[in-house]
DNA sequence: TTATTTTTTTCGAGGCTCGAAAAAAGAGCT
DNA sequence: AGCTCTTTTTTCGAGCCTCGAAAAAAATAA
């Protein structure tokens, strides 16, 4: 049962929600914080003065103070910059990029590189992105806030409690503890997330409107992941990061999967089944670890090019995706759908298949009016979205709590 | 934005914590319910002689007090039965029935009676109803408390307003105002609901422990229905009441439906489907409205008996709700299902091909730790489910509201 | 009967939010 | 420049709410 609601809790809550509107609306009024969060003025004042104080919110410089009314001009409230600041690391095949991203959500610093992923050992992983933090945090500046959190996004399956990789295609070991080792060597609190699901962080953050209750973000790349936002949060599941979109069975008993069962979505709509489809190899042909991007593009050039081999590979992709998303709007209503990675820039040669499929589906009737939104680059939006993951947390669990971290950006003239 | 909290909402939070308590628990003492609700004594002391003044708590005439410890005897606190009451509407093919509530969650009256639900009219379907609630209404004796709140559990699909019924296999008919017409008639606020969700509120009451956080339940009759619960919470899809796992789709193009489609589970589970496949009648014929249980129960002991149609049917319909989980299992990660209505008592002749599809999953893994609850009859849980979806309005949104309805039922000794 | 133990109530303190009133800060106009 | 008007922000007292400590209540154990 949820405890009880203290007297201290209702400080904290309405701390964060003022807290949580600024960072939404950008450049908030005090009044205008009162309008969204339906607190009362004085309470505003009261909360925002606090704040202000701790070094969490500043004034901003008036300047453009935008069409001049009548009356006192409204003071614009912000994100102090320099209260804090946060890590936010996305693994991928062979790729490893790690950000310090200031209070206000500003990417800093990057560090780039380019681990060979498969061939490491488990602790080699761990060692490289533990570098890779390394190098980032000694390049900070002492004007920088103190890093209050890091969020490692990786493609794969995590554990529900966000702190290890369950099992990855970027690596043959599985059950890594990420989380432990980078607290460890740091003392910042760490969570490991899905790659997906930081996607659907981003999108629900940058288009609220659009991305409100329900969506999916799907991501095409050699497999298939997807993000699940029910009633506007993220869905994980109870005992891994949930979401396995790519493996629902598509056919019963049908083509071989990366998985190692049979019949999975993926196994017809992941790069190597369509590579697979288009060389004219056999379903149960042992997938491919790893298809470059230049054949992916030069097989999807083709298929616009002439009805041939290339042209059925996707068609069965478009046909798997439809009928797995068919099957989510049976359960959840028809809802938006993002395709994000370098699949989406194939999504031409997809779609009309797609929504064939979707309209033999329960959601069918709506197919007209679901629109697909396609981002080809998905490393900004994992960044993006491991960014405000760990944002939200330092808002909601350390800021919003008031004690403690009090010295935090105070220097701030 | 979820709004502020202000200085009321607190105490109503905490008086609508304090009711759910004493609902769980039955008879707890203040004391039990301060440890649980994590509320301070002096507190719950406070809270608890408003709710006794209110009529809506009373104090346990004592009696067996159990265990005599040595202290002050706590003093057991229960819900006073007569401050208010409910109705629970269970309307299924060709059965209705009506049953009133106290506040306890004792049902006191019942009413039962067989409308021709196929052949009616709408306006015939909602005036049984809504006659049928008068005789109950008719009956009720003074020293029962006034009627607060009324739920409808239809077999189909609802609209997320509850509003209304959108479709259903009982009647012809679409789009029925129920919530409208009964408020019209009885001016008491009334919810339309799906009758496996009512299922899955009635299951979670029943056994906490055991349906907490993700649970399904699905009912195996002509159709199949289903209850999704997330995260403890009952889910309902964004523009109907969701969870529509029957016109998931298990083989693409495949068997007719009765929906329309083609290749849903149910084309494959349901008892239209299993009949036809018993007879060896093409996949593709007319699906029958209804076959009546002693049917079903024939074809599931020829199955017993000997390897022929009927078991090959049944077969069937296990690997089409058995993939259909897989796939349940894969978005949101193994968990409890309990599987209601007549189906359930065939499911001795369904359970091997439905784990050997689930084996062939993602969550095939964990195919020996899933169980299956059986529950044949479902006319009492959806009852119950009705009874508690009800209840638990009226204690969180009239009773901890705590103003208005002052008067409720405080005639009590 | 008295001491002990446990539950429940009472009471004052401390916080929090709210509404009303006051103060602040500029625009508009003469 | 000076006055008025408008709007935002702050201040202040009132009213609630929860909490901890102490007191009261109610039963057992000795």
């Amino acid at each position: 049962m949820t405890v009880g609601v203290r007297h201290d809790d209702l400080r904290r809550r309405n701390r964060a929600m003022v807290i949580a509107a600024v960072r939404r609306a950008g450049q908030p009024s005090r009044t205008e914080i009162a309008a969204v969060t339906g607190l009362s003025n004085s309470t505003i004042s009261t909360i925002s003065a606090d704040l202000i104080e701790e070094g969490i919110l500043a004034q901003a410089k008036n300047g453009e103070t935008a069409a001049l009314k009548r009356g006192r001009p409204q003071v614009a409230l912000g994100l102090n910059p320099r209260a804090a600041t946060v890590v936010a690391i996305a693994l991928s095949l062979n790729s490893l990029s790690a950000s310090l991203i200031d209070y206000s959500g500003k990417a800093i610093i990057h560090d780039i590189s380019r681990p060979a992923t498969l061939t490491m050992t488990a602790s080699g992983l761990v060692e490289a992105v533990t570098a890779a933090v390394g190098r980032l945090l000694a390049r900070m500046e002492p004007d920088h806030g103190p890093v209050l959190r890091m969020t490692l996004a990786i493609q794969g399956i995590t554990d529900s409690e966000a702190r290890k990789l369950m099992w990855s295609p970027i690596t043959p070991h599985s059950d890594i503890q990420f989380a432990d080792a980078l607290e460890t060597a740091f003392g910042i609190p760490v969570t490991v997330e899905n790659d997906c699901n930081m996607i659907a962080v981003a999108l629900r953050g940058r288009a609220p409107d659009r991305y409100r209750d329900n969506f999916f973000t799907i991501l095409l790349s050699n497999g298939i992941g997807m993000g699940l936002v029910l009633r506007g949060e993220l869905f994980t599941g109870s005992h891994s990061s949930g979401g396995e979109f790519g493996h629902m069975i598509h056919v019963p008993d049908g083509a071989q999967c990366r998985c190692g069962r049979r019949g999975c979505i993926e196994a017809y709509a992941g790069n190597y089944a369509i590579f697979r489809h288009a060389r004219g190899e056999s379903e149960y042909a042992q997938p491919a670890a790893d298809i470059d991007d230049a054949t992916m593009l030069a097989l999807a050039a083709a298929a616009r090019d002439h009805d041939g081999r290339e042209r059925e590979a996707f068609r069965k992709a478009g046909e798997a995706i439809g009928f797995g998303l068919g099957s989510l709007f049976a359960l959840f209503d028809p809802a938006p759908v993002a395709i994000v990675g370098l699949g989406s820039s194939a999504f031409d040669v997809i779609e009309p298949a797609l929504r064939d499929a979707i309209s033999k589906t329960a959601g069918g009737q709506h197919n007209a009016a679901i629109s697909f939104d396609l981002e080809p680059d998905e490393t900004p939006l994992i960044r993006d979205g491991c960014a405000r993951q760990a944002l939200t947390f330092v808002d909601q669990d350390i800021f919003a709590a008031g004690t403690a971290v009090e010295t935090a950006g105070k220097a701030v003239a």
